[in-house]
RNA sequence: GGCGAGGUAGCUCAGUUGGUUAGAGCACAGGAUUCAUAACCCUGAGGUCGGGAGUUCAAAUCUCCUCCUCGCUACCA
């Protein structure tokens, strides 16, 4: 199909926290790529981003902090546009959810969704806060993790040991809020059928995207699909977000992924008028670039909701990149183990281009991969400045050394092959760079550009027209072969600059500035041709593009992650002791909170590991045989991960002997085996010093 | 445990429908050169294509098994 229109999406940062290079490098860059690209080849092109400024994890941190949601998304907004503007991210709109042009459009949406039957009404029981007359996310709900016992879990997650969690999990849940006991309530929410819209996105994307998306993203979908789709609620009780437009749905908000992606539409409205054009035409080509781990929303449940709805258009590509580690480590928000654009661009002032450089070589297209601020430097010194700045260099400086100053005229009567092989290089090069960015290919892209800026520099050395003026009269002999080499030199340069211009716009400015010719010259047309410099046109000094990235940044660079990891490490101590000594005080705080009654209620006692298998299907759960003295009972333990079952056999441990018998993976488990954890998570045995007698009261 | 994506030179990655001695860049070694940011240019070394089995005249590429990494998911009382 030919497309009139582009409307490229990237996704929406969520406004709890700074953007770090890999939000750069996943998603960010290459969309400012693809609509560079775009722009240059005057096509009808949209760039919408926005803020996400809704949801959980922003009133929780708003709590922490003792501010108002709208401070926190208020003072991340500025510094995430900062940042993108910093980079030179070109959104034409850079908007955000907690606008009143996305409330309308969101619950408008929701409505026709709703008028239209497309809900499913369910009640159900849900944690309450008394105090504060609301109902909890699971966000919102604190309690003692099952597995770590860290006393601060949430009910959907627990920070400290990583496990996923539901709020039933928790041991003595407590509202974040008031930190009062919770109560169950009866309450309402509008559910999505998901599953209804499988056999159109199995049609939609299995059949007709084969082919056409990466196959990460497919492969996702395609598991996604293949283990059928649920009912998702789409709505949320809280105060923080779009309400639900329904009379009596006091309390009720949007869910944040059923608004949040609407807010592409929203951010569109609020740039043009003619916004439907481009989500409603169905010669428009939508594009949302990504990160990974937005896959599912973006190519499943977005769409569906579009289809439900009806009369927009269908994202044709969802080019998601994979994910960008730090030195090694994947990138860690609450470990602020990250690399902060706010920070780079304070570190390296003017050098967006490196790090765009870097970012997009190295980006994780097909694959996690990993920045290391060595490899920043290599590629920066190596490549970028070697090859490509230093090509520039050489051609400016030998211009005004040879030729005075101005381009010099190309004569066709002495041309050689070497001259019409690097035409053909320049105009071959053209095609290569478009057909790597139209598929998505960006570091493929950028390397032909590189690519050309070597065959300049052979070229550069194989003609040696310094050596062709070695004296003046050698010079006169020579002149027009000097001036042709130096005219189809300075042709590739203005080449370089168009084709670089979607990867390195600071770059492609500088050069054109240089050259003294107009933005327009930038136009993708214009690349492949040998005429852009007129002759006789005089130029700018020679000034490098690049400077070299020197050790000491470097080694700073590194340090300062290992200086945030320790800080931020010694704060979460701080926060949640998990150490033995640090946590004696909130021990002693809690015995104090309960009654020798509850403590009585606990039936503890001595018994041993008789047997121990591994649970099929299941990779931390082993089975036990506990002798209790009066009977052999079955335990199932969460600690495969921990011990092979051979080596705890005959061991002595401490059972809570009372608790309620529960269900896991089909084996009814009849107690819990105490565990003591360490910091870094190692389980350690509760057990009697001395052999016990099995059965025997602890207490 | 299920599913998905990967595993190719020291590093980062290409390898189209199976076909001659498996490619590129960086790093490394040697050479050449001086216009240039000690940059560029040339040459070289470096890989049992995660491991095993199979199909084939022929496998990095197809099939099966297995190991490792990342992600989603189940499981954790």
């Amino acid at each position: 199909m030919e497309f009139k229109r582009h409307l490229v999406t990237a996704a929406l940062p969520y406004a709890n926290g700074p953007v770090h290079i890999g939000h750069l490098a996943g998603c960010y860059l290459p969309a400012d790529i693809y609509v560079r690209y775009q722009r240059a080849q005057k096509r009808d092109v949209k760039f919408i981003c926005g803020s996400d400024e809704h949801g959980v994890p922003i009133t929780i941190r708003a709590m922490r902090e003792g501010v108002t949601p709208q401070d926190v998304v208020d003072k991340y907004n500025t510094i995430i546009k900062d940042s993108f503007e910093g980079m030179g991210i070109s959104f034409d709109i850079y908007s955000r959810t907690s606008n009143p042009t996305h409330k309308e459009t969101s619950q408008a949406f929701f409505k026709k969704l709703y008028d239209d039957g497309a809900f499913e009404e369910r009640e159900s029981e849900q944690y309450y806060d008394a105090e504060k007359d609301v109902f909890l996310a699971d966000r919102y709900i604190i309690g003692t993790c099952p597995n770590c016992a860290n006393p601060n879990a949430y009910g959907d997650q627990c920070e400290k040991c990583g496990s996923t969690l539901s709020p039933e999990q928790l041991i003595n849940p407590r509202s974040a809020l008031s930190n009062s006991p919770l109560v169950k309530k009866p309450t309402t929410h509008w559910y999505f059928p998901l599953n209804k819209y499988e056999d159109f996105l199995k049609e939609w994307i299995v059949v007709g995207k084969k082919d056409e998306w990466k196959s990460n993203v497919y492969g996702q979908c395609k598991s996604w699909l293949d283990s059928g789709l649920q009912p998702r609620a789409m709505t949320r009780d809280s105060s923080w977000g779009v309400p639900v437009p329904l009379p009596g749905a006091n309390g009720k908000v949007l869910y944040v992924w059923f608004d949040a992606p609407i807010g592409y539409i929203s951010a569109t409205k609020e740039l043009t008028n003619q916004w439907a054009d481009y989500w409603c035409q169905e010669d428009t080509k939508l594009v949302h670039f990504i990160g990974k781990d937005n896959i599912v929303f973006h190519c499943i449940i977005f769409p569906a909701m579009l289809k439900a709805h009806g009369g927009f258009v269908l994202p044709e590509n969802v080019p998601a990149n994979e994910f960008l580690n730090i030195e090694g480590e994947k990138v860690s928000t609450s470990r602020n183990w990250a690399v902060w654009v706010d920070e780079y661009l304070k570190d390296f002032p003017d050098q967006q281009d490196a790090l765009r450089y870097v970012l997009c070589a190295n980006a994780p297209e097909s694959k996690d991969n990993d920045f290391t601020w060595k490899d920043f430097q290599d590629r920066v010194n190596n490549e970028l400045s070697a090859v490509l700045g230093n090509f520039e260099n050489r051609a400016f400086v030998l211009m005004h050394k040879l030729c005075k100053g101005r381009v010099p005229a190309l004569h066709a009567d002495e041309m050689n092959e070497m001259d019409n092989a690097l035409i053909a290089d320049i105009k071959e090069a053209k095609t290569k760079v478009e057909n790597a960015i139209e598929s998505y290919k960006f570091r493929e892209g950028l390397a032909e550009v590189i690519d050309l800026a070597r065959k300049g520099n052979k070229y550069l050395q194989d003609n040696a027209p310094w050596s062709l003026a070695k004296t003046p009269k050698l010079q006169e002999q020579n002149q027009k072969r000097i001036d042709i080499c130096m005219h189809l030199c300075l042709q590739l340069t203005a080449n370089l600059a168009i084709l670089l211009n979607p990867f390195l716009p600071y770059t492609a400015t500088k050069m054109r500035k240089k050259m003294k010719v107009v933005e327009r010259m930038l136009d993708w047309e214009n690349a492949g041709r040998i005429d852009l410099l007129k002759v006789n046109y005089p130029l700018l000094a020679p000034e490098l593009l690049f400077r070299k990235i020197e050790d000491e940044e470097v080694a700073a660079q590194v340090e300062k992650l290992r200086e945030n990891l320790k800080k931020a490490t010694q704060q979460i101590m701080e926060n949640k002791p998990t150490t033995a000594s640090e946590a004696e005080t909130p021990l002693a705080e809690a015995k104090a909170t309960i009654t020798f009654d509850d403590f009585a209620k606990i039936d503890l006692r001595v018994g041993t590991i008789l047997k121990a298998e591994k649970v099929e299907k299941a990779d931390k759960l082993l089975k036990l045989e506990v002798d209790m003295g009066t009977e052999v009972r079955t335990i199932v333990s969460g600690i495969a991960m921990h011990f092979a079952p051979e080596e705890i056999i005959g061991k002595q441990v401490s059972v809570v002997a009372n608790l309620a018998p529960r269900k896991m993976r089909g084996i009814e488990s009849n107690g819990m085996i105490l565990m003591a954890q360490n910091a870094d998570g190692k389980l350690i045995f509760v057990s009697p010093t001395q052999t016990a007698d099995n059965g025997s009261e602890v207490k």
